[in-house]
DNA sequence: ACTTTATAAATGTATATACAAGCTAATGTT
DNA sequence: AACATTAGCTTGTATATACATTTATAAAGT
């Protein structure tokens, strides 16, 4: 389970305001954005707390807090007498968090292949900037990419992205890596909303997606915030005979 | 905001286990108790730390942690200067959590009314027993009931039920209360799982609807678990154009 | 009557300390 | 060489203490 313990605890805070938020909370952020950034890769182990406490010369317990917590959210995981660890990435997954196709494609063990249909730059219309919380002058990306599964399309995704916070979308080649993954990395996400429901899609999207008209499918419209600013807001549509939502919650 | 204080301190802890749990879990779950089986209402005051460290005759830090932990999950808030209190049900929900359609329902504003088609007691199929994760002999109850609001269908729910967990499920009146409040109180739920996805559904399901055969319908497949044990399975079916689900996510 | 000020109560955070319990690796013994 | 023991590091929990912040209420002043 064990790696290596990452180097740099000096100047950990150096990219983080210093005033308003308690100790505690700090360093959890600070955690939270290296794993959710991808710097720290899932089964890589975190420094200890003494190592925490030595470093920020702050109190155990102060530590303690922060790392059980990430724990209880699924961030990392700890072993009494070995350590603590960065988590695997969908390991007790909360809900309905199917965010990369391409991964929940590899996961059942089928072949995943993605088709980009569309993918230009331009200013807002009034619904995209409703959609993203911006104004209408502002600078977005449009993106239509079709995925596959063993070659039979499962998912057709239409995708707005504020290209403010994430300048490099269009650059991306989406054959190669999802949108999701693009995002994590340039805006890591830290809220979101879908809207899930049943839906009869129009003649062209069923032909792309292989299936008849009458067909049910699964839509799902989702928004993912950074901070407090909107990345992307995407529309999701999975023909329901080749698509199950599956969530798992407690307490 | 504030209400009363419930009163009895003193042997809180008399109906769970001494031995194994630590203190603040002990206490987590009591008061989870409280307020997943109804004793405590929301909005209901919560004794204050420093009255459970008089009460208990425990550390400040260990009421604080119960507390805290309790108000991240949902189950309770707190405001500086006011005291705790149970939390609303759905206050910042989490993910999906339709439990309670004659809820969703009346927080839309709209009128709730259900009809109770079928309610009978018998013994487990095969397939009813592996859903629920017991043998085929075991008694449970059948329930189909379909919610209505404003008088247009808006849930077919098909439900199983463990009758051992539930005993007086065939007593109920469902067109008064739905059976989540009563299996709530009865098996309060500790995990659950459910599977969505599009379907169209047969000519019995339409004509009871009021949809016509080519309507998309979101279906909804739950089981929920009070412990270790399944207390019920229910198959939940939603027109498409009167039904969406939201959810939201943090980190 | 109204405003201001103090006071008390409640939660929020931080620290220091202590001991329990799990895991690993070094050490010692047979 | 094989095994048992021990020491050291790790997380897990519990306590006592301290001070900050927020809120409501009571008292005092105008």
């Amino acid at each position: 389970m064990a790696d290596s313990t990452p180097s740099l605890l000096d100047n950990f805070f150096s990219d983080l305001p210093d005033t308003p938020a308690p100790i505690y909370a700090r360093l959890k952020q600070a955690i939270a954005h290296k794993v959710a950034s991808g710097q720290w890769q899932p089964n890589q182990r975190v420094p200890s707390e003494a190592e925490w406490v030595k470093a920020l010369n702050v109190s155990r317990m102060t530590v303690n807090r922060a790392l059980r917590e990430l724990t209880a959210e699924g961030v990392l995981t700890r072993q009494q007498g070995l350590g603590t660890f960065v988590a695997q990435k969908k390991a007790h997954s909360a809900l309905f968090e199917v965010h990369n196709i391409a991964e929940e494609v590899a996961s059942r063990g089928g072949v995943y292949r993605a088709e980009q249909l569309q993918l230009l730059r331009g200013k807002a219309t009034v619904e995209e900037a409703v959609n993203l919380g911006i104004r209408t002058n502002q600078e977005i990306f449009r993106s239509v990419i079709l995925h596959f599964e063993n070659d039979l399309p499962i998912q057709l995704e239409e995708r707005t992205v504020n290209a403010v916070l994430a300048p490099d979308y269009g650059a991306q080649d989406f054959t190669r890596q999802t949108p999701y993954v693009y995002l994590m990395q340039a805006a890591p996400m830290t809220e979101g909303e879908h809207l899930v429901e049943a839906v009869l899609p129009n003649e062209r999207e069923c032909d792309l997606l292989q299936i008849s008209e009458s067909e049910p499918c699964l839509q799902i419209k989702r928004r993912t915030w950074s901070g407090d600013q909107i990345v992307t807001a995407a529309r999701l549509l999975h023909p329901g005979s080749r698509f199950q939502l599956f969530g798992h919650f407690s307490r």
